[in-house]
DNA sequence: TTGTAGGCGTTATCAG
DNA sequence: CTGATAACGCCTACAA
């Protein structure tokens, strides 16, 4: 944790020099901005004015200083450039806007060490909260995080930690539907396109997926090429597909994967989709829904995840809840036969 | 600027309970935190114990209180989710947060007044430096924000506002690029796909490229069917592709609208590309090297601009520099006949 | 309704 | 090297 060194830089116009020009104490410059505050209509234009003859806005960390609440909540997420964690940002920081919260975003490498630097940055700012998208902080942070009053919630993590707030998406039904939805497709032998990262949510789909699969008598595959992302689908196609025994149908945990499938499987091995290969993925990226994919998906109900993070942001008490899980809804388009 | 009224949650542990557990002054406390600091070493390992132990962390808050800084730096973008401003959030936030700053995301519709509202916010929290990726911020809040020693960058916008610093990419010689790729490549008819966003530089591009196209002999037309997006693309091209003088070259000024109108030729109108129809585009977000477009585009050099806006927040003087306009690379991909 | 005094958590300054 | 003290900019009693 090094500091660099630096010299103050010049000082913005405080409280102080607003009362002086507007010819009234500080507090009530206080309490014109304030809400609520009992100011006459009078002193309270003639600080306005003041104010703005100063470009003065007050300062939220000196103000948050004092009741203990910022108004800052974090947002820890791991390559945020990527279509769905982008959707998810956008939404979120979007929505805490909304309701008076201003986000910080912390962008880690996803990697234990930069998720708890990263929480750590959260107490340093005094964080009303912190939503952690990416990766799983240590439980002894999360610990001190909520001892000083600041709400965790962890989005799609299934982590056995006592002390947060869980959100998360239902992964059984779907991988099980997905099954299914092969299965009547007609598909004889499948695959699941997974990626390397071991994210819980990943796992549980893939484990379900590929026992749904025994269970109906359909050959199963797996595939973990590499992190998940469009090349990691493009190699686990050109692996399951060069072999003799093709699946005729494969899910993919994410959209971004199967959308590199499926290039690789049309552009590559000249296959035609779905009358060929089915294919279904995960998320409902806006990609997914281009006319050069049209991906049959599990959507994932982003603005119902936000709706549940504004909610635990906005409750008194800091008591976690129960854990939300909230479903997912089948995006039916064009990779699967009907 | 309505404040909600909430009661002050539970207080954080601050330097004074350290101190105390630790057996020594608060002075002690700061030092041992305080790179450089003449601490000796048992002190300092004492207080570190005492620190862990009660979850103690520096409140960067009021740190900033004395020093006149934050380390907070705003970014102000719109429409998060889409491919180019997701990348360029991802690098500059990875960027800044390298050089110990932590990044606060501002997202607005977009709009003049929601520019004006996140500036408002940055002033609010004292942010060292405001990086505007979308929209115009008006000059007079610009002024505001550089009297109290804020840094004011804006990335590609050409507005003629005095006092900010200014970083962005070439327009012109992209679009004369562009123009003459499609005459090389036999073109007779292009087509500009823009949209209505009214962006300098999207305006930029598409005026550049009309007036080349209409000194070299080249018929062109120009298409701007919505905001910028794949959709746009999509109806572009149903509105261009379906007049009887079908373009045979386009220039879609934006990556994403080069994805749907290439989407809707290939689909809607059977056409080849690039035998019936070549397509640049312009960005080169990750989309545009997937198998399924391998669209020919001009990269954005978002490393560099990261560099100049580091640089920037990490000056001393206040003065802003000359404005940078960096160059774009021709990534040829396989959308123009060579 | 208004002003004064005290404190929020930290660091810089100055004695010791 | 250490500790007391005075800021930083703001808010909230309290008294006027």
């Amino acid at each position: 944790m090094s500091k660099v060194k630096t010299k103050p830089r010049k000082a913005s116009v405080s409280a102080d020099k607003v009362a002086e020009l507007a010819g009234v104490s500080r507090s009530a410059v206080s309490r014109a901005f304030t809400d609520g505050a009992s100011v006459s209509p009078e002193t309270r234009a003639k600080v306005l004015a003041a104010a703005d003859q100063l470009g003065y806005h007050v300062n939220h960390l000196a103000r948050g200083l004092l009741w203990h609440r910022t108004g800052i909540v974090c947002l820890i997420v791991a390559g945020m450039q990527a279509p769905f964690q982008a959707s998810i940002v956008e939404i979120i920081t979007r929505r805490l806007q909304a309701i008076g919260k201003v986000v910080m975003v912390l962008n880690t490498s996803g990697e234990a060490e930069g998720v708890e630097a990263a929480l750590r940055q959260t107490l340093n700012y005094r964080a009303d909260a912190t939503v952690v998208i990416s990766g799983t902080p240590p439980a002894s942070l999360v610990k001190t995080c909520l001892e000083n009053g600041q709400r965790v919630i962890l989005i799609n993590r299934a982590d056995p930690i006592k002390g947060p707030e869980f959100i998360s998406v239902e992964n059984r039904t779907p991988a099980l539907e997905a099954c299914l939805m092969l299965k009547r497709a007609g598909c004889r032998r499948v695959a699941v396109i997974n990626s390397t990262a071991g994210t819980p949510g990943l796992e549980m789909r893939e484990k379900t997926f590929v026992e749904a699969a025994a269970e109906h008598g359909l050959e199963v595959s797996v595939s973990r090429a590499g992190p998940t992302g469009y090349q990691t689908g493009v190699d686990s196609a050109r692996q399951v597909l060069a072999t003799s025994r093709r699946p005729d149908g494969v899910f993919c945990v994410t959209d971004l994967l199967a959308l590199g499938f499926m290039d690789t499987a049309r552009l590559e091995f000249r296959m035609n989709i779905p009358e060929d290969l089915c294919v279904i993925g995960f998320d409902d990226i806006p990609e997914a829904g281009w006319l050069g994919y049209e991906l049959t998906t599990f959507r994932q109900p982003l603005s119902e995840i936000a709706d549940h993070i504004v909610a635990i942001v906005e409750k008194e008490d800091a008591e976690p809840g129960q854990p939300v899980v909230l479903p997912t809804q089948v995006v039916w388009r064009k990779t699967v036969r009907p």
